[in-house]
DNA sequence: CTGGCCTATTGGCTAGGCCACTGATCCATC
DNA sequence: GATGGATCAGTGGCCTAGCCAATAGGCCAG
C-alpha cells in the first residue's frame, strides 16, 4: 500500500487555496520559494506538485517569470473536444437525451425510497427557488443529479459529471427565458410521477420531452446559422 | 513561449525507453540513482519526471520498493471509475444502449452517401470475417465506429470513444459465444437498413435490439452474482 | 518449520546553491 | 522626444549532497 506523497497533498492544498481566494485564470502563484516556506516543504517537492498540476492542465509554468493559473482545472477530453467549437448546443441537446432519456428510464427501475425523498427535495428546492423570482438553475441541477443517482448506474453517472460543465452552460440559458423555469418545473414532476410509479417507458418519454423543450431554446438561438443538420 | 522542460524529455526518453524494450505492465523501471546517470540527469529531476508519468497513471513508484509500470498508460476518468467494480458488464450494457440508441437515429437522419459507403464496408469486412471462421471482432468494431461517424457529432463520437476499451471487453466475450457472430450480422443488418432508408425510429429500435442481445450474454454470464438489479 | 530481527536497497524529502530567463527600468544615442 | 540597448531584481530550472523511511529478503533463534 503506497501512502499518499508529499507532493500530492501539497498539490491539493495549492488548489485548494485557489479555490479559497477565489483565483482565476490569469492569476499569479507566489513564487516557488515563498510558497515553499509557507507551506513547510522544499523548494524540490513543491516543484513536484507544480509538475503534477501542470501536467492536469491546471497551471503554467514558466521560466522566469511565475507560476500562472490556467482555470481550465481539469477538464475532460470530451469537453475539450467540444468547446472548440461554437455550434455546441445541438450536440448536448443531443447526448443528454441519449444519457438522461436511459437514466430517467433506469431511475423508474431502480429508485429506493431514499432516491424519492431526494428527488422530491430537489423538486421542493426548484419550486421555491422559482417562488422568489429566481431561475432556480442550481435546483434544477440539483434535481438531475438526483435522478441520476437514482439510475445507479456508476459509470453514466460519470459520463454525465464529465459533460456536466457544458449541460450548466446550457442549462443557464434555457432558464433565462421568461416563464421556462415554470415549464422545467412541470416537466420534472411528470418525470418524478414515472419514476415514482416505477414506469420506466413513462419516465424515459417524460425526460425526452423535457429535453427536447429546453433544445427549443437552443434551437431558437442558432437559427441564423443553422447548416444541414435538420431536426 | 516556454521552452521543453527538462522532466518533460526524460519522460519521453523513458516511456520510449518502455517501448524499445518491450516492457509490460508489472516490469520494473531501474532504480532511481542508476536511471538518474544514466540519463545525465539529477534524482531531482528524475523525480519529476516520474512524478509526471505518475499523475498520467503510466507508472506507480513504491517506497522502498521501486517503480512499476501499470500499462495503462492514460485511461479516461470514465473507464478508471468503472474499472475499480467487478460486475461492470451491466453498466457497460446500459450506457451503450443510451448513447448507441441515439447514435443510430441520428445516423438515420445525417448519414451522407459517404457514411453509407463506409457502413456498408464494415458489414462485408464482417461477413468475410465470419465466413473464414473469425469472430469478426474487429469488424464489428469497426461497423459501430461507421454508425457512430454517420450521426455527425462529435460529443457522442469522443464520449463512445471514452469507453471504447470497455466495449471492446464486452464485445469479445460477446462474440466468442458459439453462432453470435452471425447473430450480431443480422442485427448490423437491421440497422443499416433503418439507417439506409433515413428512419430513425427504426434505427433506434433496431440498434437497441441489437444492444439487448448482447446483453443477455452479460446477463447468462453474471446470473450467479446478480442483484437487485432487476431487469 | 516458524516467527521475528537485520540489513541492503530503494524511494521520499530537505537544504543550499548556481545558472538562465523575463520584464521593467534607466540611460545613452539619434 | 523617441528609440534602442544595458542593467538588475525577481523568478523558475536544475544540480549536488545527504539523511530519513519503507520494503523485501535473508538470517537466526526457537
Amino acid at each position: 500500500m503506497t501512502r499518499t506523497r508529499l507532493y500530492e497533498q501539497v498539490a491539493e492544498q495549492i488548489t485548494a487555496w485557489i479555490q479559497q481566494n477565489g483565483l482565476e485564470a490569469g492569476d499569479r502563484l507566489p513564487p516557488e520559494r515563498e510558497l515553499a516556506s509557507r507551506l513547510g516543504v522544499s523548494r524540490a517537492t513543491l516543484s513536484q506538485a507544480l509538475v503534477a498540476l501542470e501536467v492536469v492542465g491546471a497551471v503554467v509554468v514558466r521560466h522566469g517569470d511565475g507560476t500562472v493559473l490556467t482555470g481550465k482545472h481539469s477538464e475532460s477530453r470530451i469537453v475539450e473536444a467540444i468547446r472548440a467549437h461554437s455550434d455546441r448546443l445541438p450536440e448536448i441537446i443531443d447526448i443528454r437525451d441519449a444519457l438522461e432519456t436511459k437514466i430517467a428510464a433506469l431511475a423508474a427501475q431502480r429508485r429506493t425510497k431514499d432516491d424519492l425523498v431526494a428527488i422530491d427535495a430537489a423538486l421542493d428546492a426548484m419550486e421555491e427557488s422559482i417562488e422568489h423570482g429566481d431561475r432556480g438553475v442550481d435546483a434544477d441541477e440539483q434535481f438531475h443529479a438526483a435522478v441520476t443517482a437514482a439510475a445507479h448506474s456508476d459509470l453514466l453517472a460519470q459520463t454525465m459529471r464529465e459533460i456536466a460543465s457544458l449541460i450548466r452552460e446550457s442549462r443557464i440559458e434555457s432558464l433565462s427565458q421568461p416563464g421556462r423555469p415554470r415549464n422545467s418545473l412541470n416537466g420534472h414532476r411528470a418525470i418524478t410521477d414515472a419514476i415514482r410509479a416505477q414506469d420506466p417507458e413513462a419516465a424515459a418519454a417524460a425526460m425526452h420531452a423535457h429535453v427536447e423543450m429546453v433544445s427549443d431554446v437552443a434551437l431558437l438561438r442558432d437559427q441564423g446559422r443553422d447548416q444541414a443538420q435538420d431536426r
